[in-house]
DNA sequence: AACAATGGTTTCATCATGAAACTAATTTCC
DNA sequence: GGAAATTAGTTTCATGATGAAACCATTGTT
């Protein structure tokens, strides 16, 4: 059967998903922060098929996350750069690269480091804020029907607000286990 | 051929997204910090296929980031919740939610509205900060070489420390292009 | 004109996905 | 105690997505 597309759902993530969140395109994505711009360059530093990628990058152009366009230099040169929308993108290619850090790559294996370039320092953990700029858990939030809440989405939403993710102890050492 | 893993790259984004980047991963999680903890509440809640949501929960399972434990009440009853580790993930899934919200769904569509819940007030913007706790754009960031990093890192870092991701205003009105 | 570089598209074998049918463990109803 | 129901799967099978290699097209160089 078809893979099922997301865009129906009425949820952002799911939406977002749609257009990131095919296998490859997060890489491309962090490719493309990294400064690459060249077909060949995506194409050597991912080791992804030619076929794959120009599939992915049509996607990303056809829906605004990318530009295409002609490069100065010889032979049939193009490149695909960012646009506001995909810069948009940064706090959860950072997020993600982070959370790898600690619970996947191990604490002090991080491949990369991410620092301020005025100052050298590293960045700040990206974090889920109140207003006032204090650091949210999950439980400490709710979710409630935006402005675009569909009726199905409404009436979830409304049975389960008193109902926050629950922290209990015992699981610290499960959370430990295998990979 | 095979679905190449991105298990050996030397980057956490990779080895994050080998564990959340599958097809439907990233929705169980967010099921999951909506406060879902039942077999068949994801599938009916997410209408994916049972052998697939079998799969993935297993996969979670095994990875540490959620639990399977059994719950009271009748039947088989199973519990799946988020370890530290899953809820270690709630920035990246409130990224993507804004991004979709501000960048697909469009402004002031949003299906699901993030408040505190002490105060009710909507959580701020999910933002790459530095460490004094300014917000930081791409351009003014640049990426090093960690502790973790292997010699073909190391070279790709060291070549192109000094190339931000440029900002180029001639790019605005292609940002809006088509969905 | 021939050749090389870049950026693809096409073809084909293999793997992943989705739907429905089937299995298994536990509890409730009669 | 046995039948039915609930929950949580696994198996089977048709179809779609992926990866590798081959092929094509445009532009610039010799």
């Amino acid at each position: 059967m078809r893979r099922k597309t997301f865009a129906r759902m009425n949820c952002s993530i799911a939406r977002a998903l749609e257009l990131v969140g095919e296998w490859w395109t997060m890489l491309i994505m962090r490719e493309a922060f990294l400064g690459t711009r060249r077909f060949r360059d995506f194409q050597c530093n991912l080791g992804i098929a030619r076929n794959i990628l120009s599939a992915r990058l049509k996607k990303l152009v056809a829906r605004g996350v990318l530009t295409r366009e002609a490069a100065p230099g010889g032979g049939r040169r193009l490149e695909y750069r960012l646009t506001e929308k995909g810069r948009a993108f940064f706090p959860v290619l950072m997020a993600l690269m982070q959370w790898g850090d600690q619970w996947v790559a191990g604490p002090d294996r991080a491949p990369v480091k991410v620092v301020e370039r005025a100052s050298g320092r590293e960045i700040a953990q990206v974090a889920v804020r109140g207003a006032d700029g204090r650091v949210l858990q999950p439980a400490e939030v709710a979710m409630v029907a935006g402005p675009g809440a569909g009726p199905a989405m409404r009436a979830r939403l409304a049975s389960r607000a008193a109902r926050p993710v629950a922290v209990r102890s015992r699981e610290r050492d499960a959370a430990r286990a295998g990979g």
